[in-house]
DNA sequence: CCTCCGTTGTGAAACGATTCATCGCACTTG
DNA sequence: CAAGTGCGATGAATCGTTTCACAACGGAGG
């Protein structure tokens, strides 16, 4: 069907290995020649045939990236510093999303192998799954991105998480808060328990205990599951009910947002809420949302930077890099409160 | 560094052609022999090189989407679709984005083709490229996403869009607003001069001329460029300002409101919106967006099931598909209001 | 005992591009 | 004039897998 190297050659009177060395190293063939050749590509419209060329070189033009939630924006901002860089050096970018299933990021990991990817990007569902150990050992550079690497073996791109906890509850606690929500999600997700782990810490050290956390753990990081939760808040007595909630993310956020809202609970008077991202839709919500805030593309852009110099070889370092998170008030939570109910 | 097949015979003490027949037709394969070579695969840790099947077998095991804004909900709902379909048949897409920008696009286009992608997804930026029509020459199957084809030669799957943007402005005048903007962009795109059409045919039916329609075609088609329009809709003198505006997608709306909301103008009561694609944002804003719903993922899957179904050959049909948009009314556009001035 | 047949397994020939040792040729130089 | 030099072009080998014609072998049937 499609004109081969071997069809150009015939076309132009040249050998094959003429042809290739016009389009690798146009500077060894003369002028004349190179204009046929040229010219016999245009005419019978060829285009090389990457998988021979990868056959041939033994690695392939392409990076995969895998992330949790193709809809989140934030993993949207995220591929796109990738692409930036991935394109910026010629290779192709493979996006799939393993919407934190296991199963699927095992399959979507098994087709990134036989594709022969230069590297892989990750946001992992799980901490040490065989498929990446596997990639791994095989040689396969793999970049965790938004999940720092349990050793020193590896590259990572994350935010301070336990940090970015701790900011949205002081920042809240400083307001008055005293009964505190934390609506994570039932994954298992680090992201999600170190941001976890500051909040209480927050809440432990302000009061002592952690009687005023109230933790809920929906399925997903969706806007549903945040809906859901808002719910069973509203659903509590008022006496255990939370004045304010640090969610797992926006999503959760906008949904908590959403069926307060619906409820005619007011927010921030009645219910506080900080977020977790900062995805451009936080500020767009019905009411701002405060949220902490992630270097999102610049997580994408260095966790492939990190990728292709490993996959460059000579030399490469592993860099487990930690961005510092920073809260970005709006009026989610702004009002100040006079102390618990 | 990776094991070959070549591994595996040596390994097992069998021929490659053996090895082979295990992989693809194990049935021909005596059991103990089939055991041993197993045995072989998985002490090795073989993973079947991608682009030597490739090779031989004259066509790739995966399918590209190029979308205009990987940032757009719009589109990761429609990628959403796609990848369901394309991962059940076993193959693996490559998701590129090319931020309206032809020369992105056509960077892209020539990837995929390099690649000898079995089929290419596209929501264009311009009808008729070069690339895509070299693509389709060679044999490629091309299915127009969010677009309708413009010839019977081609399958296309999309959505009446002027009858959305028609939805959209009968609504606004019904609900009494006498002058209206449309906000559209300037890339000529043509969903948005659909949607336009749609808008100015209603206004011209419901008022005798165009002169109640204010057109603005700011850059993007992206919040930011929402709120520079709102912007300037408020700088105008209150005679000639109008009263309500039709946006050509969500992400515009949510831009307006904001900047609405920002210099202290009402929505709806002193300026209603409509926007469009009805992403799960608009739902959440500041005042939840009325807006023109389409089937997002369906377009995705669809435009990927006849993309497969060209790819298999064999009496493939070109389907020219259009789904009808609906109106999901919310609270930006809810108020009544008695008449223009 | 010979032939025929079915079952398993073999090995070489593709697929398309790249690489590299080699060759032809024109020119220079001693 | 012979030898050396350097530029251009050549073509065979190679990458890993699949495919297919064919071989080896054991058993059944005449």
């Amino acid at each position: 069907m499609t004109a081969s190297i071997r069809d150009v050659a015939e076309h132009a009177g040249v050998s094959v290995g003429t042809v290739s060395n016009v389009l690798n190293r146009p500077d060894v063939v003369s002028a004349p020649t190179r204009a046929r050749v040229l010219g016999a590509i245009a005419a019978l419209g060829f285009v090389r045939n990457e998988s021979a060329r990868h056959l041939r070189a033994g690695h392939s033009r392409t990076v995969g990236l895998v992330v949790l939630d193709i809809a989140n924006p934030f993993f949207t901002d995220v591929a796109r510093g990738v692409e930036d860089v991935v394109n910026g050096a010629g290779l192709a970018l493979i996006l799939c999303n393993s919407d934190d299933r296991p199963e699927k990021e095992a399959a979507h990991l098994d087709v990134l192998a036989e594709q022969r990817v230069q590297g892989v990007l990750i946001t992992p569902t799980a901490e040490l799954t065989p498929h990446l150990q596997t990639l791994r050992r095989h040689g396969v550079p793999v970049v965790l991105v938004d999940r720092r690497a349990p050793g020193r073996d590896q590259c990572s791109v994350a935010v301070d998480d336990v940090l970015g906890g701790r900011l949205a509850a002081e920042h809240l606690l400083e307001r008055g808060h005293r009964r505190i929500a934390f609506i994570g999600g039932s994954s298992g997700l680090p992201q999600v328990q170190e941001r976890h782990a500051g909040v209480e810490a927050a809440v432990r050290e302000a009061s002592g205990s952690d009687d005023a956390l109230l933790v809920l753990s929906p399925q997903a990081l969706t806007v549903e599951a945040g809906r859901e939760a808002a719910a069973r808040i509203v659903g509590l007595p008022a006496s255990r009910r939370p004045t304010a909630a640090v969610c797992a993310n926006d999503l959760m956020a906008l949904g908590v947002l959403q069926e307060m809202v619906r409820q005619g609970v007011r927010v921030p008077d009645e219910f506080a809420i900080v977020g977790y991202d900062d995805i451009d839709f936080a500020a767009a919500a019905a009411v701002p949302l405060t949220s902490v805030r992630k270097p999102r593309q610049e997580l994408g852009s260095r966790a492939a930077q990190l990728l292709l110099d490993e996959a460059r070889g000579e030399g490469h370092e592993h860099v487990q890099q930690v961005f510092e998170p920073t809260l970005v008030v709006r009026e989610s939570s702004r009002v100040r409160r006079s102390g618990g109910r």
